[in-house]
RNA sequence: GCGUCUGUAGCUCAGUUGGUUAGAGCGCUGGAUUGUGGCUCCGGAGGUCGCAGGUUCGAGUCCUGUUAGACGCCCCA
């Protein structure tokens, strides 16, 4: 009986060329936060359940959630979200907060779900959050930051759409318009956020059903469904001051020319905290169609926590669907041969070149070098062609002759070229090839530019 | 919780109507070469054919169950 070699369920091992592209994401996602003033913040990852039950439904947490009782008897939760953590923690400090308050922090979630196409047991998030802010700007600063997050790594406007909604536009219709009561208001959010997941019969039917067969309200229904800008809706609901907040951001963004953000009468984003805007991100790839992540305004929660209100406005870019996004436009780098030190030093001779090998990476490292030794004690071309595969810049020979002449054998491997350096310069040897590294890729870097 | 598809070497796969000891390429590793990489040649390790039952003289192959994974549904804070 042995151990499994396969990681736990909806959980993934991340070798060093798979960590490589985590790091891409996510140092691009804290430049374009960093960029536009967020500072980094961490909670823990256990929570107690009280803080999640308030916010999501009692039946979520419990069969959703990875939780356990601690030794004191508290019921506790591997987080399955940030929102309700940094919520807390500035509730804490509601009083010396200088306000508005823009956060962000980038960690791991856990949610005991069925593992699927973009979805994982264990995933990972950026959190952006500002808080403090109760107008259209703060969802204007949110939307454009999703779009940067994007065009860092390449994307371009017909890469992706966001969606843009208001939930008090959509109580509105469900209520004023079509006049309904809480339970079918209820029903209709949550099937129009199916609605294109199914045919259009299908969803004629169950509107039907919702709306109790009354055929005058089918076709009030009928006349929303479709619209595609806020010109399009029926005058009573266009003229209304409800749809003026969503005019005016979509104006807003229009002017700064992100052409791909549209009005979605049908984006829902469930129905838990949201009381404004909503918005989402929509992967345009053929093959990978679908909502990569959303945000929008929640006014609600730090007032649960028994201090003054806050506005805030967040949204959450999670890894795995910002991942198969890179992939479906090839927009990831290739990091297959990017790992591994720009030195390693191969003893070819005695044990002796052992010991000096291991003196000389000492000194190299001393200068601030990256420095590896082969151990193995196999032959000059294994040696050689492991160092190589591992993707060494430079490799030193140290053979019985380098020991006695006191001079070391280098070879550039991307040239193949050799140098005889005397023991007692190497450390200038290898800055003065880093300078020139350098200067040739300023050289690149002017001319692309031009 | 429900459904569909897929499990043969580390990876990609072959394996005839059920028939001896289960194969290939790549990868890994050693040698040819007691001191130099991407070629070439020769060797080696690595598989209870996902697991368990059943049918059969005989099962990688057929049947049943089960498990794991992928993808959908429900859900998606």
């Amino acid at each position: 009986m042995s151990l499994k070699l396969t990681s736990y369920k909806g959980t993934r091992d991340l070798y060093p060329v798979d960590m490589a592209e985590r790091r891409y994401i996510f140092d691009g996602w804290r430049v374009i936060a960093t960029r536009y003033g967020y500072k980094e913040y961490m909670a823990p990852l256990l929570e107690p359940v009280e803080i999640y039950a308030a916010k999501s439904g009692a039946e979520i947490v419990n069969e959703q959630t990875y939780s356990f009782t601690d030794r004191g008897g508290r019921q506790m939760v591997i987080r399955p979200e940030m929102t309700p953590s940094i919520t807390r923690m500035v509730a804490a400090r509601r009083q010396e907060m200088s306000m508005p308050a823009r956060l962000y922090s980038i960690a791991n979630f856990m949610r005991y779900e069925r593992p699927q196409h973009g979805r994982e047991r264990e995933f990972w998030q950026l959190n952006l959050d500002v808080f403090g802010i109760d107008n259209i700007y703060a969802e204007l600063e949110i939307i454009n930051m999703s779009w940067d997050v994007l065009g860092y790594f390449g994307a371009t406007a017909d890469m992706f759409t966001i969606r843009v909604n208001d939930r008090r536009l959509t109580d509105f219709i469900m209520r004023d318009y079509l006049g309904l009561n809480d339970d079918q208001t209820m029903c209709m959010i949550k099937l129009l956020d199916r609605y294109d997941k199914m045919p259009r019969a299908t969803f004629d039917e169950a509107a039907s059903e919702i709306l109790g067969g009354d055929q005058g309200l089918i076709d009030r229904l009928n006349a929303v469904i479709s619209v595609e800008t806020l010109d399009d809706l029926p005058a009573e609901i266009r003229d209304n001051q409800v749809t003026a907040p969503l005019r005016d951001l979509l104006g807003k963004l229009q002017l700064q020319g992100l052409t791909n953000v549209v009005y979605s009468v049908r984006l829902m984003r469930g129905f838990d905290y949201y009381t404004g805007i909503v918005f989402e991100v929509f992967d345009e790839a053929p093959e990978n169609r679908r909502a990569m992540f959303g945000g929008g305004r929640y006014d609600g929660l730090v007032g649960l926590f028994g201090v003054e209100p806050l506005p805030v406005a967040g949204v959450a870019p999670g890894e795995t669907t910002f991942r198969e996004f890179l992939l479906a436009h090839n927009l990831m780098p290739d990091f297959s041969d990017s790992c591994g030190p720009n030195i390693t030093i191969l003893p070819i001779g005695g044990s002796d070149t052992l010991d000096a090998a291991t003196d000389v990476a000492d000194e190299l490292r001393g200068s601030g070098l990256n420095v590896t030794v082969d151990y193995t004690g196999r032959k000059a071309d294994k040696q050689t062609k492991a160092a190589v595969k591992n993707k060494a810049g430079w490799l030193i020979y140290i053979g019985d002759d380098e020991l006695a002449d006191e001079v070391m054998t280098i070879k550039n491997v991307g040239t193949g070229k050799q140098d005889k350096v005397p023991a007692v310069e190497l450390v200038s040897y290898f800055y003065a090839k880093l300078d020139e590294q350098l200067d040739s890729l300023l050289m690149d870097k002017v001319g692309e530019e031009e």
